[in-house]
DNA sequence: CAAATATCAGCCTCACTGAGATAT
DNA sequence: CATATCTCAGTGTGGCTGATATTT
């Protein structure tokens, strides 16, 4: 009837991991529909951001610094070769490692990116003043931090 | 070569998606676990923590109120009545809808998970003080009260 | 030998879509 | 008729696992 609309439970409204997951739910939403309006994605994403800033890389660095499973950078790399905007070759001091160059439409391509995705932020966070992104950045990138810490581990 | 750990690419250390995504994926690892071990799951625990709050529903309300797809209601709830935790029955007011409704060992189970998520959360935000957790709980609640409020489509 | 890399094949769950049957 | 509910079948992808071959 028509009680407008019920409210999400107190157990789960005031759950920081439930919290967190509908944003991340939303932010993705917003981010990939972004990315697929120019034919790409998250991964891909990452991948060309990380090359354009540390330059040439293994794709073990490139999954290290992005979270990206081995698994997935094989296959994100793949896909970047073929569009071209990546080149994979044999790193000559090291035989198990590919070397991944971002090559010039790619950098074209990730500014493109940076572009739509950046509109994605501002849409996710219409309304908010720089301050209130700064907190909430600050927010998260301390939890991230916090990840991989000393005293991660379970106290046993 | 010992140089530490690479750091994040900076375009995505500061992109609110991306932190939110990374928090999003840790504080869901940890409640998944949490709740596997008990022989629950997150859908199940959100209809658990709706039935108990608002008492007897329809699926339909079920999933608007935790956000969960029709389809993944009716897969959920179907577990939860062959593990005896709801009931369901039909509506004598209206014959489109069944009403579900938690069970004695439903209740049970249900505090049982409330009691593995909350470690879970205390996980995620050890050494944090109360101050700093309702900053955090404040500001993802306006982005997600902001989802489905006026203004939230597009401006053609 | 152990450890690291790249690759492949595959898994599971979540989030979602489309269609159908039924009822209002 | 349009709308709402429940159900089923199926899709896609993200995150992850395990195994293998190769190299250090």
């Amino acid at each position: 009837m028509g009680i407008r609309e019920r409210a999400t439970p107190a157990r789960l409204r005031t759950l920081p991991s439930w919290l967190v997951n509908q944003v991340a739910i939303t932010a993705n939403r917003l981010t990939d529909q972004a990315l697929a309006s120019v034919g790409s994605r998250r991964y891909h994403f990452a991948m060309l951001a990380a090359l354009d800033e540390f330059g040439p890389s293994s794709q073990a660095d490139l999954g290290r610094c992005t979270s990206i499973d081995r698994s997935d950078v094989v296959a994100a790399i793949g896909a970047l070769v073929e569009q071209g905007y990546v080149r994979r070759g044999p790193d000559p001091g090291d035989g198990r490692r590919n070397i991944i160059t971002i090559t010039a439409a790619g950098t074209r391509h990730l500014r493109e990116l940076g572009a739509v995705v950046a509109a994605a932020q501002d849409e996710l966070l219409r309304s908010w003043s720089a301050d209130e992104r700064t907190t909430l950045l600050d927010l998260l990138t301390r939890i991230v931090d916090d990840r991989d810490a000393p005293g991660a581990g379970p106290p046993g």
